[in-house]
DNA sequence: CTGCTTATCCCCCTTTTAGGTGATTTTATC
DNA sequence: GATAAAATCACCTAAAAGGGGGATAAGCAG
């Protein structure tokens, strides 16, 4: 069975890496890439491939969104996440985004063989170090209700808690207990120590 | 004239990539390729190339302090930075660290190949965004002093003035001016708008 | 229906920040 | 040796943040 294969990626040297890597596999047919979003849906219009290898930093939409689209769009095409980054944040809403994957670009080609195979049988795939930061990392995870990821989006824009509590009509008490809430689920002290925890978990 | 060609990049595919797209290029030769910071210090001890093209971001150290060693221990090696990220930070640390060139990962095989011909020239080259994000946002640039970075890493791990200032043996109202003066720098009212710009302008 | 979460609100009090203004010493540079 | 930049220290005031406590209403799941 000859595997379809689609990249998304906007990084010129990515795609010709994954074509030179795998072009000399025999059941994966090569049928194209596209380096932003919008061309990755025009695409879609006119083939659907097995499977796509999707980039999360896209110039136009994130991978995330993108991922989003074509899985509402075209079920029955498995998404593969490609990505630099081994962020827990990342890979958990590409999965909710329905995505069959996570592969790191440091994937040797052994990997990504694995992966195709994996996905190609309905099962899911994760690079050794994305599956570890799932695995071993579920303490450190943080969830924030909605309201909080507001409030918390306000305080790195600068925005003291008067000013937040007027701009979502609620009072500044109020913001004070989000904010109190976010800290305590960040476990950091400060303002300071918040804004560069969240940074670093993906949250801003 | 024949260019010797090294690259380090801790992505397969990358240097799969670059490989494919320069393989058929009579005038290059692909010396090797390392994926972290000390094979490729390593692989210099027993050959030279003419170009190094280097990852920022790589496991062990960082390309730009990568970069700074390899200068500084071979002066007649060229380097030129690779990187995803388009950040005037990166840029200008490469540079001041001795680096010939900036490329963006996205870069076409005809700007690698005008890459590694100017640098080969003695000439500079850069990433037609790398250049712009150079022309064109000369006032955003900020420049700390050694004490202002101490003062900011810290309040970004959390630590409050006078616990900053026990850290660093000098007044809590020392470290009280030193915050301000980086507040005014960044052009932000309070500390958490401060930490999050710093972490966009690659402080953090 | 009961417990749980979310979102809302309020109080007290202490510490920390931020804005303003000013000054001294050290260090580097011309 | 003069000049400029960096680093140091100080005082005042007001605003904001953080730590503690507690309360109520709405919605949801077992």
């Amino acid at each position: 069975m000859i595997t379809k294969l689609f990249i998304v990626d906007d990084h010129y040297m990515v795609i010709e890496g994954i074509h030179a890597l795998l072009q000399h596999e025999k059941n994966i047919e090569w049928v194209g890439h596209a380096m932003n979003a919008s061309s990755c849906m025009a695409f879609l219009q006119q083939q659907l491939p097995d499977i796509i290898l999707m980039d999360i930093n896209l110039p136009d939409t994130s991978g995330i969104e993108l991922c989003k689209t074509v899985k509402e769009k075209y079920p029955s095409v498995n998404v593969v996440a490609l990505s630099t980054f081994n962020q827990q944040s990342f890979i958990k809403k590409m999965i909710e985004n329905g995505a069959s994957g996570y592969l790191l670009k440091n994937a040797s080609t052994k990997e990504m063989l694995e992966c195709i195979e994996m996905t190609m049988k309905g099962k899911s795939y994760f690079s050794f170090e994305a599956a570890q930061t799932l695995r071993y990392q579920p303490d450190d995870e943080i969830i924030l209700t909605l309201r909080e990821k507001e409030v918390l989006a306000l305080i790195a824009e600068g925005l003291t808690n008067p000013e937040i509590g007027k701009r979502l009509f609620i009072s500044t008490t109020t913001v004070d207990s989000h904010r109190k809430n976010i800290l305590t689920k960040f476990n950091v002290k400060n303002t300071a120590a918040l804004i560069h925890a969240a940074v670093k978990k993906g949250f801003l």
